[in-house]
DNA sequence: TTATTTTGTTAGATATCCCTAACTTTTATA
DNA sequence: TATAAAAGTTAGGGATATCTAACAAAATAA
């Protein structure tokens, strides 16, 4: 059994290796920065992850996750996503509440609660940020997600949150037409006044960059383009 | 704020000196087997939570919970009885599943969570064990909570647990006519063969005394029978 | 009332997780 | 490439929460 300071740097080493960035180790100074601890700190648990052969290590190098590690970040981070979809969901909280409830809701230790939990919220796939959330088998699929306004002119999509969630913007997004996981096909980007033209539910409307960078999306047309760039290694 | 740690021993002093028996001050040795920590890890929390102002403790004597004590142990109590009636009521945990796990969730730290939480169940009185649940404000009425085998003739009660979990006694509970939150009322016990008859919904039955003390009930008719006993000191 | 048992306390140790300060290695730059 | 900067490590220490072993006080029994 982990302790709950152990399960935060594995989350922070998954974090830092895979979703951030191309990159798929950690320095000892970036991962303290990360978890607000000094280095020194972070050296002495990265020492005792090793001899729990949950990570990669040695002296002077970059760190990563072995298969073990990565499984059991991948579950803390499944049950951060869940409990945020469902204080969300389920006990009417904001976007922005969910996430430091969840840092104290992730480290409960119970498998049943965490398979009760999925159900209740049927099974969600996104958390209330747009996160994907690791099936119960400890997939973690990274999918191209990024805002409506960085998606390609062709591509279809779907909405799956939002970065802005203050009352105007969000009467706005539903005046376009727009709502949780709806698909949108990106019509053209003009060039003369940058405005998107998108088409969501066969009704066409055209949205500024500033309105679509706060659309969160995954892109539907993308898939498999991330490939694992090769480690380099003495 | 307190640490967890911190927590378990308010919770634990609350229990010993308030619900469990007439006593209203704890030892040192008895606090310590209820935690499960030995007398000397007991003895230091004790002199720490002294220092807090949250207990009164003198060396050699017996301990109590101060106003502010009090209020904060009544806190996490509420905390515990509503995790577990969510795990039964919305996570279909059984009866003896959820105090493991509302052990662990009581010590998250949000107000809003608890008081959503309490919304989501609709302002529950009685936990899954049947249990009062503390209301927002600290009130922690014990009520007059005993089995309907040593209820009074003659008085109305209301169901609100079971102490036998078994599909057989469940299924026994259901063809006598009970169910949760049910209104029974004791008209007379058979000095002959120790039957029980009560009224449930206008229908009438009789029960055995085994199968009596499987039923908790809280009744109707002792409101605020119990009194505390004077303090007894130097 | 003295002796024994129970209860409670203290001292010293361990493990976790954090720190600062000083040092070493690696990387970048001039 | 020599040196300065950045990154990483080690040593030593503090706080929390636990333990064991030895001791002290209070309660109980003879």
């Amino acid at each position: 059994m982990l302790s709950t300071t152990e399960e935060n740097y594995l989350k922070a080493l998954l974090q830092l290796t895979l979703e951030q960035s191309p990159k798929t180790e950690a320095g000892t100074n970036g991962l303290a920065a990360h978890l607000g601890v000094k280095p020194a700190t972070a050296n002495d648990m990265l020492k005792k992850l090793k001899e729990k052969k949950l990570i990669n290590y040695e002296k002077y190098g970059k760190s990563s996750l072995t298969a073990q590690g990565r499984k059991l970040a991948i579950e803390v981070v499944r049950k951060h996503r869940l409990w945020e979809t469902f204080l969300y969901e389920k006990l009417g909280f904001t976007w922005d509440e969910v996430h430091e409830v969840a840092e104290q809701l992730e480290h409960i230790q119970s498998q049943k609660l965490i398979d009760r939990l999925d159900k209740l919220l049927n099974y969600p796939s996104f958390d209330p940020h747009g996160d994907i959330i690791p099936t119960a088998k400890g997939e973690l699929k990274m999918p191209v997600k990024k805002t409506l306004n960085e998606e390609e002119v062709g591509h279809n999509c779907k909405m799956i949150g939002v970065k802005d969630n203050s009352a105007a913007f969000l009467q706005y997004v539903d005046k376009v037409g727009l709502s949780m996981h709806n698909h949108i096909k990106v019509l053209a980007r003009q060039t003369y006044d940058e405005l998107i033209e998108i088409e969501v539910n066969g009704k066409q409307s055209s949205v500024s960059p500033r309105f679509a960078e706060n659309i969160v999306i995954v892109c539907e047309d993308c898939e498999k383009k991330n490939k694992k760039t090769a480690k380099k290694k003495a």
